[in-house]
DNA sequence: GAAGCCACCAACCCGCCGGTTGGAATCGGG
DNA sequence: CCCGATTCCAACCGGCGGGTTGGTGGCTTC
């Protein structure tokens, strides 16, 4: 039964996701995410080098699976309008909240300066929404309201703002919203969707 | 010359903002914070008892300046239009870069369910900005256009995601916005504010 | 001038944790 | 059946860092 190496691979990035998104690159324990992954600590070097490399690594498959999830077009390959897709981005991140809190570990940790490791492939991805979002919008546009539209990049920052601000600081939201931003995740999902529907109109 | 305590807590605090927004509550070192400082570090046990209370007060700190310096009120009394307070609080968080990431790495170090310290404060501070929203917007929506306006709450929390995000996940930002997240803040603010106006009609 | 607090210096303790090592089982391929 | 790679176990190392302590000198107050 053993001798599987990509599974204990598997095991270990697994666990290393939850430690990872729970303590940080620097509160994370190795001896925690061997225990959970039910595999020998020392395991890690080998396969992933250290700590730093298997935080990496995390970061790397977590966002190869969101951009597998969250599509800007359907499989007839229609585009899906830009509120509806803001409605998905809000879910996916309700439904996993380990990538926010990653990649905020990331940009806390991370040099500013720097760029981040695998920033090209990332660009390379929110390159293809932006366009996405321009072929969508052509024509869409609310053409007898008064004033030009807003640009692509800026409609897609503000979903990715308006909708990742409180699943990054969801104490910040409590603040403004009360306890709603917990309780009922549908009418912030709701608020969301309406707010990036009048902004790209 | 000596026996100014105040003076030294003030060091010490000074040197642990730095220190904290850089590296986090568990990252900072508590050696490198008293050299900052030009303090002995055995002093900061008498004044906060221990790393974490330390942190606590620079949190607490940062605020109280933040509340003090972001008026929704002009000192004569009108309120100030909800578009050019985004444009204030982009301002303060560009020149104060420390504070949202304290925000963070308080947000990311605590237990999500549990509130954090000085909360009630915190949201009366919100709950006065949020009067000031709805008596700013009495009669000012534009009674000509069709649907119902934001509500108040979801229009303060907008402009803090909208605001935060970029100062917060920076990375991020960059990959939609490009290079000029950094290097034009002029423009940024101007995209900023002109959504919120766009939201607040 | 005595008492008492404040600050400095320097060393020290102690637990934690990333990473290493050596040895023994286990399994696959040839 | 034997070689080589995989895994597990267990102990270990070495550095780091929060916090403590003991001793010294200075300032303020009474």
């Amino acid at each position: 039964m053993a001798w599987d190496t990509a599974k204990t691979k598997r095991l270990l990035l697994d666990a290393a996701v939850d430690e990872f998104a729970a303590y940080g690159p620097e509160g994370a324990r190795i001896d925690r995410i061997a225990a959970a992954a039910g595999v020998n600590k020392e395991r890690i070097y080998p396969y992933f080098g250290g700590k730093r490399q298997l935080f990496a690594a995390v970061i790397q498959r977590e966002l190869e699976q969101l951009a597998a999830a969250v599509p800007m077009e359907e499989a007839d390959g229609r585009a899906v309008d830009l509120p509806e897709y803001a409605g998905r981005v809000f879910d996916y991140h309700h439904d996993h909240p380990h990538l926010l809190r990653l990649l905020q570990w990331e940009a806390l940790y991370g040099d500013a300066a720097a760029p981040v490791a695998g920033e090209e492939r990332r660009a390379a991805h929110y390159a293809e929404k932006l366009a996405a979002v321009s072929r969508a919008r052509r024509g869409e546009v609310d053409s007898a309201r008064a004033g030009v539209p807003l640009a692509p990049e800026e409609l897609l920052y503000a979903v990715v703002a308006l909708v990742g601000w409180q699943f990054a600081a969801p104490q910040l939201a409590r603040m403004i919203l009360g306890a709603a931003v917990d309780e009922d995740p549908a009418a912030r999902r709701a608020a969301v969707v309406d707010m990036v529907r009048r902004l790209a109109l």
